[in-house]
Formats: structure tokens, sequence, C-alpha cells
DNA sequence: GGAACGAATGTAAACGTTTTCATTACTTGA
DNA sequence: TCAAGTAATGAAAACGTTTACATTCGTTCC
């Protein structure tokens, strides 16, 4: 920013002929100024097309009306989605996001966190539980507020607005076992430091031992967020001596590319192999067969985490966390073995 | 921010017993400082937890290393992959990116314009070129380096990181033409405040005219970015007395819920009806048939978009304006009229 | 042995707001 | 008529940095 050409309240002040004090209080309380004043001071604000500089205003008053979000990533529907509702309820308070990416790499997060906390956030929205305790220790020093979402751990005492990742893995394996499956692999997302993941991978085992089939020896391929990666994923356990009849995916888009895999290697859906996803994203609509997959509500998501956080920084609450509700959307890629 | 709890420079240097100048110096030039002043104050900002106070920073040193954009939603693929191409390549270079939208709204958008300019963000993103002049004169008055995409006009003097929606467009015609179909209609985006999208529609009628078909007469529905609209937006189309042999969609949203329709209808794709996208986004090469679309380089143009802004900043150049390449990808959705 | 220099550090004045405390000029009630 | 209250405004001190300038040491060179 050149201020050089950044007209400033002073600037303002002179040319409206008023003092600094009473430009300030045009714009924060205009009930204090006077009808007459307050007009000609908007007018010259306008002539002079003035905007407060939001470090000057951030030192003085020591709040920024901001609130940061680090998320794994923005090339990912599911994140876009829940981030777009949260940004859009805090903006009808004038509450600014800021947005920034870690590429599901800690250390990386955590840069992101102290360049947001540096720019004055009052509060932040992380995405799931596990990080490292570095990262956590420098939340409560600086008394940051924070809200977690995407998961949700009945057990732990922070707040999390999300949903049990574990639970719902755990209710879609037995849905496909109560199909009739007994041969069942899974494709999952990498879950190192990512506990969405591992999650929905401890969820499935848990359901197959419930069921008397040895979670320990589920079929695991982990494997990135990408469609390309979730057919490599389907083709190793496709060429496994024992070939599944049911793969359970860690998301859609795995679960996309693992169906468009089976249909390269001539299986027909569900006929001959089912699969199923997680997060109910457009694309598990359209494509075809449907895809039977795990319904997460992003955006009321989103707005919660919103809400909670909100209210938070009113002083209203400690937490008001939430746990949402997902449930299953039984379409075409789910079927009993033939 | 609750300052009372974060430390500053001051509560640094009085730990560390140096002056505030040194402590500056270590966190912006550290070799400017002897070796072990700075290991000092660097143990010492690591035990107190400090993070430098972006509003005093900004204050003091009028830069921001920041650079804002505002786009129209977050709440889309294509946006999304191109943002996040954009965002590494500054974070490469240290600048933080912050992104605001503003839901196609004029004046929406003018607005989260200033509020990211009183963020003191040193340059700025803007998708496409229609736009209020008010807008424009504001960025001109306050010296804001900014550099438009998604779009890019050959007459035009303004600095377009992008594509050339019109000629991409009409590309697309011919192909459809080509093939021998002569009822075409059009689904599009709201072209209202969309160059992009009035862009693709002006393409489209004046490959028509070329051909000598009548661009003027070429049925159009315009239809909100979704799936469903797009469905509903098809139903019209196929419900008019003479149906067209041939649908071109604005992008491929439209064009997947189209097909979607189509079949519903009980029409099939290609053989009874075509329909062809833009964009190129993973949804068209998964649905069945495959999308034949107009494929765009979104991480590539949100990179050159980064490259641009960057050395503008540099003071290297005005403005190294960009156009890329589109390419129509040939999938099963395109065919000759029975 | 002293002048001149350079490296390392300190001092203090900005930067553009907000906000506390005065001050002024009216009103009102007795 | 005046005391007291109120509404509108102003003066000036923060807020946490950066940075120009000043200072203090050692070195080095003649």
């Amino acid at each position: 920013m050149k201020s050089k050409f950044a007209p400033t309240l002073h600037d303002v002040a002179r040319q409206a002929g008023v003092s600094t004090a009473t430009v300030s209080r045009v714009l924060n309380f205009p009930a204090l100024v006077s009808e007459s004043t307050r007009e000609l001071v908007l007018r010259t604000i306008d002539e002079l097309g003035y905007t407060p500089h939001f470090g000057g205003r951030a030192l003085a008053s020591n709040r920024s009306n901001t609130i940061g979000a680090v998320i794994p990533t923005m090339d990912n529907a599911i994140f876009a989605r829940g981030l777009q509702a949260f940004q859009e309820t805090l903006s009808d308070v004038g509450v600014t996001l800021l947005v920034a990416s870690s590429a599901y790499d800690p250390a990386r997060e955590f840069e992101q966190i102290r360049a947001l906390v540096s720019r004055g956030i009052d509060g932040l929205l992380l995405i799931g539980v596990a990080r490292p305790k570095e990262t956590y220790a420098f939340l409560e020093r600086r008394r940051i507020p924070y809200v977690l979402t995407w998961n949700y751990r009945p057990d732990e005492k922070v707040c999390f607005v999300g949903f049990d990742n574990r639970a719902a893995a755990s209710a879609m394996a037995r849905t496909v076992i109560e199909r009739g499956h007994q041969r069942i692999a899974m494709i999952a997302g990498i879950t190192a430091s990512n506990d969405r993941a591992s999650d929905r991978v401890e969820g499935v085992r848990a359901a197959l031992d419930e069921a008397g089939l040895s979670g320990r020896d589920l079929p695991i391929v982990e494997s990135v967020y990408s469609l390309s990666s979730g057919r490599r994923a389907c083709a190793t356990l496709l060429e496994s001596k024992s070939r599944p009849t049911a793969v359970i995916c860690g998301n859609d888009v795995l679960a996309v590319g693992a169906i468009g895999q089976a249909k390269t290697h001539g299986l027909r859906v569900p006929e001959d192999i089912s699969i199923t996803g997680f997060d109910d994203i457009e694309l598990a609509e359209v494509i075809e067969p449907g895809l039977t997959t795990v319904h997460v509500p992003h955006r009321r998501m989103g707005k919660a985490a919103a809400g909670a956080l909100l209210s938070i920084l009113d002083g209203t609450t400690d937490c008001r966390g939430m746990e949402l509700e997902t449930r299953i959307v039984m379409r075409e890629s789910l079927a009993a073995p033939s």
C-alpha cells in the first residue's frame, strides 16, 4: 500500500474542518455526532476516497473483527462448501474471514496459524484435531479462541463443531456387512496426521470386529485425495489374490476413481463389486452408478462453526460445541454380492 | 486479539536485555546483528511465544506483503483450483493471500475491494472485466495494482492474465456445426455483469453467423451455476417445439445437469442429442458419456497471474499480461446428429 | 600512537487510528 | 438569573512497529 496516495483520517479532518476524533466517531459511533457534521464528514470521505487504514485501526483499537481459518487445501469441494457457509455467516455480522492452507502439513499449519495470529485474528477455525501439542500450547498462551471442525470426538473436551467420523464409517461398514459382504477392502486417505482419515479406518475396523470379521486383517490402501490415485489404489486391490466383493472408500473422490477402475477391469458395479464413498459431494449423485455414501452436512457445519466461534468471542459462552448428524445415502453402487 | 496476553517487541527486548531496534533487526535484517545477539533474541522470542503485531508493522513499514483476491464464489471448483495455484505461488515468496467473495454482485465486490484495501493489500486479483467504472476509478486513485483473470479481451489495455472466452466459445460452436448440427441451442450462465458468460454467448452467436445460421435466433436459457438449474434449463429447451440436436452449455456443471435431464427425458446422449460444456473440470471426464468441453488451464492461469502481479509490485514491469490457450477436449457427448 | 573506519547497538520519531478527558455552547428548571 | 446538566466537539496520549540517526567500541592503517 502506497500511503503517498492514501488519504488519512487527518486529511479528511482537515478538509472538513473538524478534528480527527470527530471523523473517527462518524465512522464508529455515528450517533455521537450531529446530523450536519456527519453529513459533511461523509461527503468529504467520499470525495477523497478515504478508506480507514487497517493497521492503524488494529493498533489503536486492539481488535480486528477478523477471524482466520486454516484448511488443508482449497482445491477440494468439501472444504470449499463448508467454508463458504462459514464465511457467509461471518460477513453477516461484519467479520472478515482470512483463509490459509496447510497442504496437510502440520508444520506448515503452525506457520500459517502464526501468520494469522500476527494479523490480529480474534478467533480461529481449524480442521480436525490431530496436530502437535506445540500448536495447541501456542493457541492457549495467546488466548486465541478456536473451534475444531470436520470431526467430533465424543470423549475430548475441546470445542468441536463436527461429526463423528469413526461412528459414521462404522455405520457404513455395518450397512455393507448387512448386505452380505464378507470380503471387504478399504481405500483410505493418508492417515498420517489426518484424524478424519484415520478415524474412518478405525470405524470400519471396529464394525468388522463387531461382525466377527477380523478388522485387523482388513486390506487397506492409503491414497491421496484424487481421482487418479483412487484408480491406482483400486487396481492394487483388484489384483490381489482374493478379490474383495466390496470396497469402502474414505471419500467420494476415491470412490469415483475406484468405480472407474473397476469398469476398466471389466467389472460391473454393483453386480460384480460394490463400492461406497464418504462426504456426499455433488459428484456422488451424478456418476453412474450413483454412489452410496455418507452424507455430511457441510454447509450446516460451516454455519454452526461460525455461530460457535462468534458466541465465544461475544463472551456469551465458553464453547457451544456441537455434534452434527451424518446419514447414509443409498444409491446404486452398493448391492448384495452375487 | 487480546493484547493483554500478546508479548510485544518491547517485552522481548526487555527480557533479552537489548533494544527494540535490535529485535526488529533480528526479524527483518538478521545479517545486521551479531551471531550471539541474534541467537539470544530468537530464543527469547520463542520462550515468550512472540508474534509480531501485524497492525504495528503495517503502520510503521507501510507495506503489508499481502495481496487480495475477490472471486464470485468459493463454492465452485474452477475458482478454487486457479486460486490454489495463485496462492501457492505467492506463499513461495512470503506473500499472504486474502480472499473475499462477491456472490456475483458488483456492489458487493466493490465493498469487498474496499475492505481489502483498508487491510493494506499491495495488489489485487479480480475475476473478469465487467464492473462499474467507480470501482476502477477507486483502484486508480488508490494506485492499487491489479490483474484481471478468467478472461482476455484482445483489444483492451488493462492487465489480463486469462483466456479469450469469446474465441473459445466460437471454436466450440464451430466444432458442433462441423459435425453437421443445424438446430443448436445454448444454456448460458447469468450474463448480467458476468463478462465470461456473456462473451461465451457472443462467441457462439458469432460462429453461427459465420456458418450462415442466424446467431440472433439462437435459443438461449440463462441459468445459475448449479446441476439442478442446468437440468431445469435443459427441460425448457427440450419442451420447445423444434427440439435442438445439440446444446452448447456455458460451463461443465450446466452441461452435466443437462445430460442428466436429457436422460430423464428418455434421450440418449449423444445419439439423440449432443451436449457440450466449458471449463473441463474433473467431473467432465467422469460422467457418462464423457463430456466434450473446452479445456481451461486453471492452474497455469493462477500461477501466471501471481507472477504478473508480483512483477508489477517489484516495479519490474507495468503489466506483463498474458493470453492462455484453451483447447477443445473431445469426449463422447458430441456426435453427428442422426 | 593516533586517525579513520566499520560493525553492532541504542534512541527516538514517525505511522494512522481510537479513546479518555477536557472544553464549549446550549438547554432546562428553580 | 444562575446552577446544573447535556450534546457536540477537540486535544492529546496511547497502540507496536520500523528506521534514520547517533553512539560506542574495536580494528586497521599509516
